[in-house]
DNA sequence: GTCTATAGGTAGATAGAC
DNA sequence: GTCTATCTACCTATAGAC
């Protein structure tokens, strides 16, 4: 017997498939047809709630924001307020660690982030826009006595990030929550 | 006037301009038609050089190391004699500098390596034997009193190549060689 | 809301002329 | 060595039945 799905829980179901295809095979990898597959729906079916492939994509990143931004937005409080060192590396702790919970999101986060370096991109303006916001909240939370949060700022998040991606590489064969604290540690003075 | 080319200039020229491509839009992204059409040829043309879009790929894979690889080679000495730590930034930094000379090496190389994390993708083997070879390298290069080489060789290399993701993300608005001098000063005791 | 059918385009690859 | 022509397959997207 079919279960049937509202609108609501279809959609739903179709983002999270498509997150994990365009992780694997990027935005211009990936068929239509592919992942109405993984969802047993046949492409129709599938772009009845869409449109297009590019609105799927842009829906994909909204969902990415729902599931991920505002969790990571809430560890990282606004406002220039100082912080102590080690507050500081906590907040950075919780992000790893929520990512470690997400393989599939580091991973379309990965994949678009490169793809989307063309200027054609359909995601290129929004990392663009969140690269740029991303930079800017962790100098907020680097705002540390003697140090240029800018600087410091892009150094943690390409740390962060390069991390991920190996850790991703090596099929989560080490633990990222350790070897971030550690290069944290030593990359925050 | 046509110029005329012989057998090797052609593929040469066909190869530098697939890394371009193929750091732009992927593997799966490009079709062998674009290319063609950059190299001013058709895409019957361009296949009868290279068989193809796979052997196309492992030429490219084979020519990014001819270009890269033999360079940094030379730079990251074999034998696991301790060298002063200054000698070891003193290569690291030679590593990026050379990097920072070939964007569409960079480029290259970050897109495929996301794009290799699926296991059917035609440079999936590469990238597993090389990414093993680079973190024994470096492994070796740290060898540093009182370090766990491997586990730091993990954290240098994330460390450079998130950097230098992020210098193409920014259009490269920033000076990747000192900020990676930064890093690297905090990140190897 | 999901299907079948199909339009209209592009893909990779091959055959054969020159 | 490069071309034109073509094959087969797949793509996105739409139209219309149910």
């Amino acid at each position: 017997m079919r279960t049937r799905m509202n609108r609501e829980d279809r959609r739903t179901a179709i983002l999270d498939a498509a997150i994990a295809v365009i992780g694997e095979r990027g935005f211009h990898g990936f068929s239509i047809r592919e992942l109405a597959l993984r969802c047993a729906m046949t492409d129709a079916g599938l772009l009845h709630h869409f449109g297009s492939k590019t609105d799927l994509l842009l829906a994909v990143l909204d969902r990415r924001d729902m599931q991920d931004e505002h969790a990571i937005a809430a560890l990282l409080p606004h406002g220039a307020a100082p912080r102590s060192r080690a507050q500081v590396l906590q907040v950075l702790a919780a992000i790893v660690a929520r990512n470690a919970q997400h393989p599939e999101l580091v991973r379309l986060y990965a994949m678009l982030r490169v793809e989307a370096l063309a200027a054609d991109h359909p995601a290129h303006a929004y990392f663009v826009t969140r690269d740029r916001m991303a930079r800017r909240r962790f100098a907020e939370l680097l705002n540390l006595p003697g140090e240029a949060p800018d600087r410091l700022a892009r150094q943690v998040l390409s740390a962060m990030d390069g991390l991920e991606l190996q850790w991703l590489q090596e099929e989560r064969g080490f633990d990222l929550v350790a070897t971030w604290n550690e290069t944290a540690e030593r990359l925050i003075p």
